[in-house]
This record gives C-alpha cells, sequence and structure tokens, in this order.
DNA sequence: CATAAAAATGTAAACGATTACATTTTTTGG
DNA sequence: CCAAAAAATGTAATCGTTTACATTTTTATG
C-alpha cells in the first residue's frame, strides 16, 4: 500500500497525497478530503522508512538502561515513553544488563537504527566509550540519572542527599550505621551515595560500621543478614536503592530484628512500590518519571532547535528525604530517650 | 557516512561493499579486509532505514503494554528483549495505560513504524479494533497474557490457578473469602481470575465475602480497608494481582489486623520483588520473563518461516502457587493452633 | 595453453516517501 | 474580461541500501 496506489485511486498525483499528510492546508480540501477518504479506506499509512530515509529524521529516540528490572528505571522509561510519544516520537530501548560490553553494542545498535538522538543510563560516564563515540558521531544525547561535567545529564544530587541523611540518622541517635551498596563498578550512582555515606559519617564524626557491597542479586538477603549477625551490629541501614532496602528488611526480618524498632533501614530510589509496603520504605525519592520526561524533552527540543547538546543544559532535580516507617531512632535502652544528645563519637 | 563514500575509498562499487556486510564469504578476502577495515576507520554503519525499505523488512517488532509501573509488564518486556536482541532484533514498545483509545493509536503508531510484527497486551481480544486491524493488515502477531481462541497467545490459565487456589484456602479453613480485583473492563485477566474465583467458591461451597473492583490505584488501600472494616471481615483476600496483595497487606495493617495471623493475602503474577518482602508474597506465580520470551520466540519464528502465526501456535504456560508468607490458617480461636502448626515448616 | 567453469565484481533498478521547481488552475481587482 | 498574483497540483530527483543480472577476473582441467 504505497503512496502511488492512493495517488492513482485519487486521481492525483503522489505529491498531492504527501502534502495531503504533510501539508495539508496547501492543498484543496476537495481533493485533501477525496485523498484522505481513499487514503484510510485503504488503510494507507506512509512508510516510515522512506520517510526517514528521505527527510533524514526517523522521529526515534533510543534509550540505553541496565535494566527494566528494578523499577526505578521502568519508571524512568515510562516517564520518556510519556514525553515522546506526546512529541510525536517513538522510542528504542536496549537494555545493557549493566555490562559494559552491551552498552557499547546497545550504542552501535541504536546508531545503526537510525535514532535521532539517545538518552542513556551508563554505569561510567567518564570511561564510557559507548558515550565516546556518541560525542564523535556528533548525535544528540542526554544522560539519565549519571552526573559527569562533560556531558549533559539530568540527574538528581545523591552525594549530598547521602550526606543529608546520615546526618538525619546521627541527629536520631545512631551511631552505628552501616552502607549496604549495589556493584560499585557498575554504578556511578553508587559510588556518589558510597562518598556521601564517608562524607556524612566523617561530618558527624562517626565510622562506618561497615560497607557491604552487594554484588549478586540472588545472596543479598544473605550478604546483609551476615552484617547484622556482627558483635555489635549496625543500628541503622543506608542501602543505596529500594531494593536493597527492601532486602534488608527482609534479612532483618530473619534475624529477628523488628524494622524499625531494632534497625532502621533507609532506601534511595523512591520507587512507587515503596510506599505501599510495610513498613512503607524510609527513602531519598528521586523523580523517576520526571527524570525520563525531562531527559526526553531536553533530548527532542535539542533535535528540534538541531543545536548540539551541551553540558551546561544539565539539570539537577530536587529528590527529599520520605520518612516512611522503616527509620527512627534507634531502640537501645541507654539512648532511647536521648536524641539531642546521641552525637557522641 | 554511506555505503558509496566506502566503496570509493576502498576502490570498489557499493554493491562489493554490501557484500562484505551480507554476505562476506562471497568477497574475495583481500577485498573483504580492506573494506572492512576502511568501513569501520570511517565509523560506517549501514543506514537501517534504506535497508528496510530495500529489503521490506525492519528487524523491529512492536510491544503494546498497559504499562510499565507493573513489575509485570517490565519483567515481561524484558523477556521480550533480551529475546529479540539474541535474534537480532530490535524492540519498538508502546504504553497504552490500560485505554483502548490508546490501544489503537499504538497499533497504528507501530504500524506506521513499519514493524515486522507485534506483541500485544491488550484490554480485551474479543473486541479489540487494533487487532482487527492487525488481521486486515495481515501483520503477523502474539498476544501475551491475554487468551482467546481467535488469536496466537502466550498465557497462563488464570481461571483453573484461582479456582485451585480457593480451594486450598477453603482447605486452610478459610470460609469468608474475598476477592480484590483490577479494573475488569480493563483486563481479561481480571475478569478470569474473578471467574475462577466464583467458581471456586461455588465449588467450595462457600460464598463470596465480596468482590471489592479497585478502579484507582490511589484509593486502593483505603478501599481494602473499608472492605475489611464490615461486621464479619474476611478472613483472606484472593487480589488478582501482586500490587494489589501489596496494598491489600498495608490496609490490614492500617486497620490493626497481623497477616498472616488474621489475615490471609495472596495475590497473583509471581513478581521477582514479592519473594523479598516480608511477610513474602504468597501469590500465583506466572514466567513473567518467559512468556514474554515465548512470545518473541513465537513471533520471530513466525517471521522467518513466512507463515502466518494461528491462533492454534498458542502457548499456555505453567504457573504455581507459591506459598510464602502471606497466607495461612484463619486464627479461628478454635482452630488457630492446630491448624497452624499443622502448616508451619 | 586454451577454454570452460567458478569466483569476484560491477551496473543499475528498485524500495516509498518528500520537496524544489515547473506548470496549471483559480482568484483578484481594475 | 484580462493580466497578474495566488493557489493548487504535477514532475522528477533524491535519500542509502540490496540484488538480479551482466561483466570481468581467476581457477581448474585436459
Amino acid at each position: 500500500m504505497s503512496i502511488q496506489e492512493v495517488a492513482e485511486k485519487a486521481g492525483v498525483s503522489s505529491a498531492t497525497v504527501s502534502r495531503v499528510f504533510n501539508l495539508p492546508e496547501q492543498v484543496a480540501p476537495a481533493t485533501r478530503l477525496r485523498v484522505q477518504r481513499i487514503a484510510d479506506q485503504l488503510g494507507y499509512v506512509p512508510n516510515a522508512s522512506a520517510r526517514t530515509l528521505r527527510t533524514q529524521r526517523s522521529r526515534v529516540v533510543g534509550v540505553v538502561l541496565p535494566t527494566l528490572l528494578n523499577p526505578v528505571f521502568a519508571e524512568c522509561l515510562d516517564g520518556i515513553a510519556s514525553a515522546a510519544t506526546a512529541a510525536g516520537y517513538a522510542i528504542l530501548p536496549v537494555i545493557t544488563d549493566y555490562q559494559l560490553a552491551h552498552e557499547d553494542r546497545a550504542v552501535n545498535l541504536l546508531l545503526a537504527g537510525n535514532v535521532d538522538g539517545m538518552i542513556l543510563v551508563v554505569s561510567n560516564p567518564a570511561t564510557s566509550l559507548a558515550l565516546k563515540r556518541l560525542k564523535i558521531v556528533k548525535l544528540p544525547y542526554v544522560l539519565a540519572y549519571n552526573r559527569h561535567a562533560a556531558h549533559p545529564c539530568v540527574s538528581v544530587d545523591s552525594e549530598t542527599a547521602v550526606i543529608e541523611l546520615v546526618a538525619h540518622l546521627a541527629h536520631l541517635g545512631h551511631s552505628r550505621i552501616a552502607l549496604v551498596s549495589g556493584q560499585l563498578a557498575a554504578s556511578d550512582r553508587a559510588q556518589q551515595r558510597l562518598r556521601g555515606f564517608q562524607k556524612g559519617m566523617q561530618a558527624a564524626g562517626l565510622h562506618s560500621a561497615g560497607v557491604l557491597e552487594v554484588p549478586f542479586v540472588e545472596s543479598a538477603v544473605l550478604d546483609i543478614r551476615n552484617l547484622l549477625a556482627k558483635k555489635l551490629p549496625p543500628t541503622a541501614l543506608v542501602c543505596s536503592n529500594d531494593l536493597l532496602a527492601i532486602r534488608s528488611i527482609r534479612a532483618a526480618y530473619l534475624a529477628g530484628l523488628r524494622v524499625p524498632h531494632d534497625l532502621s533501614v533507609v532506601g534511595f530510589d523512591g520507587i512507587a512500590l515503596g510506599e505501599d509496603l510495610t513498613p512503607m520504605l524510609s527513602t531519598i525519592t528521586q523523580p523517576n518519571a520526571a527524570i525520563g520526561r525531562r531527559a526526553a524533552a531536553l533530548l527532542m527540543q535539542a533535535l528540534a532547535s538541531g543545536a548540539a547538546l551541551k553540558p551546561s543544559a544539565s539539570l539537577t532535580l530536587a529528590c527529599a528525604f520520605r520518612s516512611g516507617e522503616s527509620c527512627a531512632s534507634p531502640a537501645t535502652k541507654t539512648h532511647q530517650y536521648e536524641k539531642f544528645s546521641a552525637k557522641k563519637t
């Protein structure tokens, strides 16, 4: 079903049919109506490849994500999708499973796929070969969640958020605080949060009750449980994402600890589900859908203007501590009611 | 960066360059190497649109999903993506937000987008206009989660699963069992599960302690709480999906009921997260990723063979009750001890 | 070494749209 | 009613591949 067939049936040239779809005001009402009627009578839809080939724009944006199994990225993709759809763009997502090799392959795939631009969440913007290639071919792109001075990014300031969180925990009276982190090598977010944890602890005059890097999801609960089984166990866990927080709560349960009475658990991400959990997840919420939407908006605006996307276009969105129910003052007998003086080293 | 430029630099014709990429064994080793070197020196990647236009196949499959915010579909999409990627296909997902109008638009969009085939989760396969259109244009497609004799589907038998679940609950000693359902109009799955509930209750000689259709996510917890506040409240809730189960557990908590001691809650879907929750979600697990993978496999195999996809190709995958921790015998004063200890590990 | 067969390469026509430019038709206003 | 301007439509080149077919080069064989 080509534009030619429609043109013939309608007794006009293909140019006129094309105009009916692209510049309808330029064709006489009578002709326009006739062509439209015939077109959808025949079920004609313009061929995207031909159009892309001719116009040199596909109205497709590529999206590179580590996973969809973490709701953070599902929510973000949802935001991207809604913004993109609203603007007449389609999205072509590729999943990397946190593997650098996949990142590279993903970018290649999308490059070959004729996308007009890309939105990416990469492991490490500083070292990413994939990004290097994007710069070389001058394809517009925006990073989401990543933060790096040399790239346009839409993100939150994880480090500061965690610093403040630690201060808050200290203020609540916690002194034995541990970090439960995702794979540091696979995520600059995890690194930022670690840094925030370290700085926050230092500022509070505390020293870490442990940094647990959880490499594999499968063993997370077990690993955390081991952490909790130490002689002087932490009274609070800062988790570098909500999924780890959920697993921490489970580990606490298995260890016979009540949350938040015996152990406070705070996550990071603000996945929607967290609000419906019992205890409601205490977490630092990021506006995941908005991160997606804003990244998409930034990209599409750059595409429209034809201008390249400068690192200076980067956006830092606000994140906020959601108090929830998994975090409270520690219930140590001696300090329980002394929240104010509890900041001792 | 076109094939022509590569051809010129390499001193060959564009046909030869094309062959280097598509039929490498047909070009002399020396030439092949030279062309390859020049190609990736120039960063040449074949233009997908041109190729699609010429070959009439895009190697893209469209995916129509109600939402990504329910992990069920995120997991499924992940399965689709991995199978598709492995087979050299890309995916173009479109979200419908459970709205029929969007379903239609989505299919149109994908049709215009030159996809080779589609995988869809629709509201109601029996009445879907979108599917009608697909049949007309003879584009290969597979439904996921939906079940309908007239379409190729990859799904589980929800109805039977719920029947068995109700039998199990009855056997545990529950007699006041209520159903918490998602929007029935927006999902044939919800309808199947309702039917299963009704049949199961009938088979057990019980009558329903209520069917609550939760229209809006926001009010779900409140609505469920109202259900639990009735004079003779249910001792078990069958929820038509895991998100509702999670909210039911929260509603129970807010109502001062312990799960599973005072109230058993069973979900449906088997989202990965459920296993990490406390209490671990009792649920009927579907193989979500496998549903996606199998649907993709079915579709791509049809695309490869050129044969149309018959409804008879439909697959019913197994689902299973995962016992979890949110479901137990009811704690009626008389039976409390025996049943509890009998069932405990 | 001649020649037929096989291998390697080239030529050029599609694929289906968009769009500058040319042409025809209609409108306008004196 | 006519010329000029404006509006509507048509013509044909083009986007970057793939591929049937034609041609050239290499290899094999007697």
